[in-house]
RNA sequence: GGGUAGAUGCCCGAGUGGCUAAAGGGGAUGGACUGUAAAUCCAUUGGCUAACGCCUACGGUGGUUCGAAUCCACCUCUGCCCA
């Protein structure tokens, strides 16, 4: 069987269609995946998440082997029933946590020992500690253990970390004993290319279902990232998926859709959602902003959202300066579904051949827009 | 009528002679957030100014002092207790 099938390369940018398929489902590619880390994609119900049109989701094996841990999901049913989703769903592998609770772990050559950020327990995450619990938590697609690296990076420890990725993706994929679950490398090396290519095209000797591009979106400027974005995707093999991890804001997505990107996933729509930031097509709104006091027009005018069809932008700021949950789950709930009717534009711009000049457009309109983007975080 | 406690910036509230335009909350205003330790975090919040700085401020009026939100006198108002 096909795991990925490339249905329309776009003439004038790398852009391309495509279809994945997968034990629970298939997936139109470009792709958004909402986050779930902890088996829940915070504030939106499943009903809710299919209505954005979203068809995969996300969880993290490092969160779920905190709480409640594999044999608790396993009692419960698996992840899928678990988090009532009957789609396909990705798990990450806890390579990201090498990063994101960095002061909380200590990463050796096997493996990575991390004190749970909730009681300090020790627990132990090598590659093939993440293979099996990924293979036991029952996700369609499962990632490679790696070694997510931080921007800026000392070179010695981008290629230590570069090294020890590829060595643990062999192992996952020794470890890897499901097939109907795809198995995807991940390419590390932070900006610096010639590791890039080393890393890609050792991990394209192993054979994977799948190719994520990770390390990127920890910190540095939106060009340093699509350049790197740039340089990379093109030499993965064109027959398997690609999945650009952690990214992004909307141009950042576009633009890597234009390097030849498949899939995609970011925590921002709910967190941003949940902090009163709303993605509109004309631009970002803060709806704790004053200005929106006494304003009755959606959050974006024309979107199907249950919250923009209900909800004017002045009730939802009310509710987020009275802190009602409301307020986090509807502006959460718009993201999404922005986020979703962005892809879903693409992959139609690409079908019917205007994506070129219309994505150049979006990403130029986008940079206007918002100006920490354009100048990234300094160091 | 007698006694007693108090009056601080938008609000609550610390501060009992100089380090005070005044702690800390709240509120308000703005910002950040990229494979989620985040329904979180950060900044600003008397006036004028680009800034140095100047002015006005701790119930009121006077006073003591080189210097007062802080000490003294009187006044005004408020809470509580007793008649």
């Amino acid at each position: 069987m096909k795991r990925f099938e490339l249905v329309k390369n776009d003439h004038r940018t790398h852009a391309r269609l495509g279809l994945l398929t997968t034990a629970h489902g298939q997936v139109r590619t470009p792709v958004f995946m909402p986050v779930g880390t902890r088996g829940a994609v915070k504030g939106i119900t499943p009903a809710h998440l299919a209505q954005t049109g979203s068809s995969i989701i996300l969880a993290n094996t490092y969160h779920m082997l905190i709480r409640p841990g594999v044999e608790v999901v396993e009692a419960l049913g698996g992840l899928h029933a678990l988090m009532n989703w009957n789609g396909p769903i990705l798990t990450d592998s806890g390579g990201f946590q090498v990063f994101s609770l960095s002061t909380l772990n200590r990463i050796g050559q096997d493996g990575v020992e991390f004190a749970s950020h909730i009681d300090g327990a020790r627990l132990y995450i090598d590659a093939t500690v993440a293979t099996v619990a990924q293979n036991r938590l029952g996700a369609d697609i499962i990632m490679c253990f790696d070694e997510c690296t931080p921007y800026p990076c000392e070179p010695k420890r981008l290629a230590e970390a570069v090294e020890r990725t590829i060595r643990w993706a062999g192992q996952c994929k020794e470890a890897h004993r499901n097939p109907s679950q795809l198995l995807f490398g991940i390419v590390q090396g932070g900006l610096d290319l010639n590791l890039r290519r080393d890393c890609a095209e050792k991990l394209i000797a192993m054979d994977f279902d799948g190719y994520a591009l990770g390390g990127l979106s920890v910190g540095e400027s939106h060009d340093q990232m699509i350049e790197t974005v740039n340089f990379t995707a093109p030499l993965l093999p064109a027959d398997k998926a690609r999945y650009l991890m952690g990214v992004g804001m909307p141009a950042d997505i576009v633009a890597a859709v234009r390097a030849g990107i498949d899939m995609f996933d970011c925590v921002l729509p709910t967190r941003n959602g949940r902090n009163a930031f709303a993605f509109t097509a004309s631009g970002p709104i803060r709806l704790r902003n004053s200005a929106f006091l006494k304003d009755t027009s959606p959050v974006e005018a024309g979107c199907p959202c249950y919250c923009c069809q209900h909800f004017s932008k002045g009730t939802i700021r009310h509710f987020f300066n009275v802190g009602e949950m409301l307020g986090p789950i509807l502006l959460s709930l718009h993201n999404i579904c922005y986020y979703q009717r962005l892809m879903h534009d693409i992959r139609q711009r690409i079908e019917d051949g205007t994506f070129a000049d219309w994505s150049a457009e979006f990403i130029a309109n986008y940079k206007e827009k918002s100006t920490s983007y354009v100048e990234g975080i300094e160091q």
